[in-house]
DNA sequence: AACACGGGGTG
DNA sequence: CACCCAGTGTT
């Protein structure tokens, strides 16, 4: 039997339930798939479930504010994925008539839509015989041909794409590429593999060589790098100060308490920067728990003060009560939950 | 090719 | 804590 008969069968007994796959759809096949990009399944479910809610046609988050689809994206992370999405949707609506692009390249040049993604929706909603190559497949591919050449490289990935074309089904590639991932996810797992289970087992040559876990083989990641934030926290009457972050870098276009990037850990006195004449009066300091991201670690503080002054164009007066209405990174929304009323 | 970009789960 | 996750865009 074919590798792709064996993946096929496992599948169709072993494979997840999961809504998008219930679907040809190139509007939530792709909205899935931008949603999954570096996410866990359980964690994106929810958010699947909200934007289809919202929007249950492209019309309907092409129509809809870049704030909106901030809010809702709000805790997911990569927030550029949110800001994509929304131009690829409006891209399609005006440009292309709204009509879904089908052909790999095509879909390849619609923002947010790279290479993975571009395959996905090729397969999974017109049958493209268009290999996938995520986390999960590199994982699994990696493996069955002992590659030895860090995933990530140009020559390490040709490999994985050339073992793909052969095993590839021309005739249903899309539960080809279903059933990879899934193999990685369930089974082909990053640390204690499941070989016992595996459906391809015998054609796996870190399994046969008794080695699996020592693929696949990753370049080096820098350390993480540090930084420090303060907050600023200007209260008066249940209203405080807000602004929007900048178009680039870290939780770009998302709102926030205004801050400053410090040094070392946050000091009073960096926030005169931001509200001259805070350090004389009286003033509380929260020092946030430790974030953790993947290429940093936040130290932030809050700086809690009475304010009734001046604002610069950028920032603006809310209520405590709105803040629901705008998108924050999770560092602040936690602070928001813990504050007291 | 290297780097920036979130957040949460797992052993 | 290190590693990983249905990766993409920029430099």
């Amino acid at each position: 039997m074919e590798i792709h008969q064996k993946l096929k069968f496992w599948f169709q007994k072993e494979g997840r339930d999961l809504p998008w796959r219930h679907t040809t759809d190139p509007y939530y096949i792709w909205l899935s798939e931008v949603i999954l990009q570096q996410t866990r399944v359980e964690q994106g479910l929810p958010y699947y479930w909200k934007f289809i809610e919202r929007f249950p046609h492209i019309q309907d988050l092409a129509q809809a504010s870049e704030d909106e689809v901030f809010r809702l994206w709000q805790g997911l992370g990569y927030y550029s994925r949110a800001k994509s999405l929304l131009k690829t949707a409006q891209r399609i609506e005006t440009t292309l008539q709204g009509i879904f692009p089908q052909s790999y390249s095509d879909l390849l040049a619609l923002p947010g839509i790279g290479p993975y993604t571009a395959a996905a929706i090729a397969s999974f909603a017109f049958n493209k015989p268009q290999p996938v190559l995520d986390g999960n497949v590199q994982r699994v591919v990696s493996r069955c041909i002992q590659l030895e050449e860090p995933v990530e490289s140009k020559k390490g990935r040709s490999q994985m794409q050339e073992w793909l074309n052969q095993s590839m089904s021309h005739k249903d590639p899309a539960t080809f590429n279903q059933s990879m991932m899934e193999l990685g996810a369930l089974i082909c797992l990053p640390r204690n593999p499941l070989c016992s289970r595996c459906p391809i087992q015998e054609h796996c040559l870190a399994y046969q060589a008794g080695s699996p876990e020592r693929y696949p083989i990753k370049k080096p990641k820098p350390a993480k790098q540090q930084m420090y934030l303060a907050f600023a926290h200007a209260e008066h009457s249940n209203k405080l100060v807000i602004q929007k972050r900048k178009p680039q870098g870290i939780w770009a276009n998302l709102w926030e308490l205004p801050s400053v990037v410090t040094q070392k850990t946050p000091a009073i006195s960096d926030v005169e920067l931001l509200f001259p004449g805070v350090s004389d009066k009286p003033y509380l300091q929260v020092e946030l728990p430790y974030h953790l991201l993947s290429h940093r670690e936040i130290r932030a503080s809050v700086f809690i003060f009475p304010y009734e002054g001046p604002l610069n164009s950028e920032q603006k007066w809310i209520s405590k009560f709105e803040l629901d209405a705008y998108g924050f990174p999770r560092i602040l929304t936690r602070y928001f939950e813990s504050m007291p009323d």
